[in-house]
This record gives structure tokens, sequence and C-alpha cells, in this order.
DNA sequence: CATGAATGAGAATTCATTCAT
DNA sequence: TATGAATGAATTCTCATTCAT
């Protein structure tokens, strides 16, 4: 994720972004102290500061990173796909991938979406392609069930997450790619209009 | 008759319960402080303390009335239905009234279950007799999709939250019994197993 | 100065005011640090946000509290005079004896219109009422030099703090009231219009 | 000629100089901090503590350029006068003019002279001279009022500096000499004896 | 039972200064 | 000489908890 560059320079603005990031997942945005990050991190309490003027100004470095990370995964192979449920598989299987390989950063983003720590309108959306290229187009040609655009995203984000949590806890299971396949599958049963014919 | 003093014992515990609920619901545990509580009880800090030794206490007890509460009601009309299905739907409806009805109480039950205030492992179990007399019967006689009967119970239960979001925040559609059986009906529709000869 | 009300409850709140008023007057505002006060006034370091908020709170606390004593010293035997000249060297008496023998507030109180620690607009104007009676009613009779009143005023009170600090670093003079008579005339010279007829 | 590599130093040395004075006179010395002053200098943080090892060396480095400065100000034309008066009123003139031409000069000594910052016994006395040349051989010739040396020192610098700060706000009338002579009077008038015979 | 004053262990943040390069 | 990353002690302030009354 974060950039190795040069050696030293970047080296402690890294190792206190991994350290946050690490802490931040597991204990909560709260409940992980700066004095903490400083400590994993094998640096001093005014370096971290040094870095980043403030705690806030931790998390959002470390979500605009995880965002960019993600975005990466989750644009590829869309365009090998021309029907909107074939898009919209992919990008759950990509998701899925981003946090299989990268956790924390998954849990991370999940965590600053969620959490009451920031103030609502500070959080970017970063589903708003999710819903112009696939819900809306999809919605167009009755495909999804009837109901708010942003009711389809946040059912198809959240049996997302379920799903991606008992992937992690069960990462034998992610390596059967009929078992992922057959999981994946429920989401767009869920969010999909059975009516509709879906002709992959 | 009540003695006077008994009364107001449970008066000043009720009214920091009462408070602590709003608060705690409101604003997050962490950002909700014992004195805020205290002051919109209407006691003095030290009384919080002599009721409930720690804020930790404070948060317990509450899950523990508020889980209470919602057991008179998502046992309710279970008997009527023979069925699994109509024993699940009825769960539903009784879970959504709870919400509908107790909405502080049951935003906490969800705040306390997905908060990171607490370590995981304190937290209790509530949704295991659903487990047991539903989830699990159910899939003896293949009524839901393969998985862990934990995985089940935590898709039904974040997609029922979602839900009940959303008629919070839409109440005049939580009156129209049509539209409340259709957008429950989704979540039976995710989480079964649609080869299944499910003859209500 | 500060009320010795009923003992215990009023007890940490006026040692941490005295310790305050004692260490702002000794090494200034930024110098004295809030552990510094709760240290000298014998309190722990919680006590004193106990009862003040901030650090600036004390500050203005303990300007208000200055004032008000400043304030019933100043308009004392003014009544007794009839002209300009013997009310503003009234004033000027009633402002010595007030630094003499609470000298601390004096110079508090002068600490506090003079610094730059606090925003210029929160600073309350003091000598309004000395501006409105005296010099403006001076001013109509030609009794002071031309000039806006303000440096009127700017001239009068800073001659008298020169003497006042003459007087705090010379007490025995300050015991010659035939020796203050003359010092404190040196202001009425120098503002006063030496072509008017001042006959007290 | 002078050399590259010494010009580049006093280059640097001097515009941490100028940044300095700069910020000092305008937030004070302990709201501005060392790294603002290398920011507004151009130079590197660590720079300036090449060339000044404390922040208080550049107060003092400072101190002592402005006096230095004001210094050939205030010696000018004192030769032109005999009479004691003369001389005290060209000395009015000349800090005058320093203030005007240099104000964040003058502005700084001010500062300094009045400042809590530093311990008072760090403070030099400028004004030696004045009270040697100008003072002290009035006394004898009973020019001034009665007092030590050191009250006509203070009450002479207090007001000067009233008025000097009057005409920095109000240049346009510092353009009046007839305006500035009588201003500037009024000091003479303040510390002078009224009785003294003073045929210039 | 009830109070609210008192506590002190941290929390985030600041900043003069150091030091390796 | 010049840099700027790194430091850590110090600062203001928070808050769950205690305790004498």
């Amino acid at each position: 994720m974060i950039p190795k560059t040069q050696a030293g320079m970047e080296n402690k603005k890294t190792k206190i972004l991994k350290a946050a990031l690490k802490l931040f997942t597991k204990y909560g945005f709260r409940e992980t102290t700066t004095s903490q990050i400083a400590r994993e991190a094998g640096v001093a309490n005014g370096t971290l500061f040094h870095y980043f003027p403030t705690k806030d100004d931790i998390i959002e470095t470390l979500f605009l990173l995880c965002s960019l990370n993600a975005e990466s995964y989750y644009r590829r192979g869309l365009e090998n796909y021309k029907s909107i449920k074939g898009k919209f598989m992919q990008l759950l299987h990509n998701w899925l991938n981003f946090a299989l390989e990268h956790t924390e950063q998954y849990l991370f983003i999940n965590m600053y979406l969620t959490s009451s720590y920031l103030p609502q309108d500070e959080k970017i959306l970063v589903f708003s392609e999710f819903i112009e290229k696939i819900i809306e187009p999809g919605e167009r040609q009755k495909l999804f069930k009837d109901g708010p655009p942003e009711l389809i995203l946040e059912v198809t984000c959240n049996l997302l997450h379920i799903l991606i949590v008992h992937f992690l806890n069960n990462r034998q299971k992610a390596s059967d790619p009929e078992y992922v396949e057959r999981a994946l599958s429920f989401i767009w049963d869920s969010v999909s209009n059975p009516h509709a014919l879906s002709h992959k």
C-alpha cells in the first residue's frame, strides 16, 4: 500500500501509517491513542505529529491510501463483461480479493465509513461510481428490486461485508472458486429482480 | 403500596438508565461521558457510581434490559406458525415492531453488538435461540442456503438492520403492511434455498 | 478580595485564585502554567479544571474580581469634590491606595489590560466612567490639553502607573502625604491646560 | 569584493533577524515560534539554530542591534544644543524619528524592555547615558522636579512612548513640525521644575 | 442513599532544540 | 554551511472514579 520509496525519509511516515492501520483496525479509532501508534511505530511521540498535524490527519491519510489501493482492485476486469450482472459479480469478486490480500486496509475502509468518530459529511462517497455505472443502469433495465439506489447499495455492501468477514475467518474456503461463486451469488439474488430475464 | 424510599431508589436508577440510553444511542459510548449522563438524569455525579460501579456497568445493564425487552417482543405469535418460514417471517416482524416502538433500545442493542468500545468476548450472544429454534431446524429441512448457521444469522440480522433503519427514516412506509411484507421477504429470499419447496 | 465564605467549598477555589494571582503577577500569563498554579494552590491538577474550565477562565475571573475590588476603591470620596480637578486628584489617590493595599490585584489589572495574551476586544473598558465623568466634562471646561480623550486617559494611566510602581518600591515614601501629593500633581500638570483658571 | 560564501552567510543570518523582528513585534515573543521565524526567513529550521543557539539569542541579538541603531539616532544634533532643555528636546525628537523610520525596531526595544518573557535582570539599561548626560546635570541645575533620576527617566520614556504610538497611528500628524513640537513639549512640562528659569 | 468536590492518570498537541547527513 | 527529520519534555485539558460528609 504505502509506498516504500527512498528509504530513510519515507520510512518513519510509513511506519507510523502501518502502525496506525494495525491498531485502528484492531481496537478502533478512539480506543487507539497517538502514543500507542508512536510506540508501535517505534518513533518518538513528536515524530508522529511532525508528519501528521492531528490524529484525524492520520485517519484521513490512511483512508485516502486505502481507497486508492481499493480502487486499483475494484475496476479489474470490468471491461470483460457487457452485462450489468457480469460487472456486478466481478466487482464483488474484486472487493473480496482486495479484502483477502489487504485485510487491514479493507477493514479500515469499512471502519471509516461506519464510524461515528468522524462527522458524516467528511466521508467521501467511494461508491458513487458503483451507483452510476451499475445500479442506475441496472434499474433502468429493471434488473434490481424496487427501491432507492442507496438501499440497493446498502444491502449489497452489507451482504458483501458479511461474506468477506466469513471468508477472512475461513480462508481455506476462499480458495474454493465454486464456493466463492455460490456465496457471492447470494448477493445478486438478494438485490436482483427475480422476474427479470437476466440472460447472462 | 410501594414504600417511598424504594420508589425513590428505583427512580434514580431508572433515570440514569434512561439518560444513558438516550445519550449513548445519540452520541456513542466514548462520546458520552458519565457526567453528561448524570446531568441528563438530574442526579449528582457520585449517585451514578452509587448504582453502577463503572461506566461499563451501565452499558452492560442497559444491554441486559434492552435484550429482555426485545425478547418479550420477538417471541410474540411464534406459536401461531408451524412452518419454519412462518416463524422466521414473524420474527422479522417482531424485531421491526420492537425497533419502531423502542427505537433507542433497538439502536442500543445494535451499537452494543457492533461497537469496538467493548472487547469482543464480552458480548453475549442474544440470538442463540434464533439459531436453535429456527435456523438449525430449517437447515435440516434444507430450507436455507448452505453455510454455517452463524452466516445465515449474520446475513439475516444485517439485512434486517438495513431495512429497519430504512423504516425508521420513513416511518409512514412502516404503516403500509403490504410494503413491509414485501420488504421483509427480501430477507427470506436472500437466505432461503430457492430450490426448496417451502409450501407454507 | 476573594470571599472566604463557608469554609470548605470555596476554599479550594479561593486557593487556586490566590495562587494564580501570585504567579501571574510574578511571571506573566504564558510563563505561568496551570500545573504551577495547582501546585502552588496545593490542589490536584484536575481540581483546577473542576472550578475553571480553561486557563483563560481563571484570568477572566481574576480580572472581574480585581476590577470589583478596585471599583470599591476608586469611587471613594469623589462626592466630596465639586471641581473636576478635585475629583481627578481624588481618583489618583484612590488608585494609589488600592495599589498599596492590594498590590497583586493592581498589578494584575495592569497586566491584563496591557497583555497581548488576550485578544483586545475581550478587554472590558474599566475606565469608561473616568472618561465620562471626568475627562469629557473637563474638556468642555477646557481644563485639559487638546487631544482625544483617549490620549489624556492614556497619559494619565501611564503616569499614574509609573508613580505607583515608584511607591511600591519605596513604600516609606508613600507614608508621606506631602510627597504623595506632590508626586500625583505631576500628572495633573501633564494633562491639564496650563492656561486654564483651575481655581480649585 | 565580498566573497560569495561570506555574503551568503550574512544573508541568511540577516534574513532570520529580519523575519524575527517582524514576527516578534507583530505577535510577541512567546506567540512567535522558531519555525515560524525560519519559514518567514525562507531558511530551514536547523539553520536558525546554526546561527543562534537558542531562541533567546535571537532576541538578545535583535535587542543589541536595535539598540545600536537607536543609539546612532538619539545622539544626533545633541552637540548643537548647549542647554539641558535643548538637548532633552532634541533627544525626544531623535527617538520619535527613530520610531517613525524604524518602527519595528522601536517597538522591539519597547517590547524587550517591558516583556515578562525574559527575567528582569537580563535587561540591559539602554538609557544610562541619558541619565548621566542629561538628567543628572539637569537635576544639579534644579531643572527637573524632585525625585530619583530613574523616576524622571521612567516618566519621560513612558510619556514619549505614548506620544510615539499616537504618531505611529497618525503619521500625517508627524509631518506637522509645529504639532510635533507641541506634543513633545508636554513631556518637558511634566518632568521639569515649573519654577526653574529655563531660559533656553 | 445521595452528594459533588476532588483526584490523577492519561489524552492530543506544541515547540525549542538536536543531529545525522 | 545548511538542512529538515526527529525528539521528548511540557502544556492544556478530559474524565472515570473515589470519598468525606
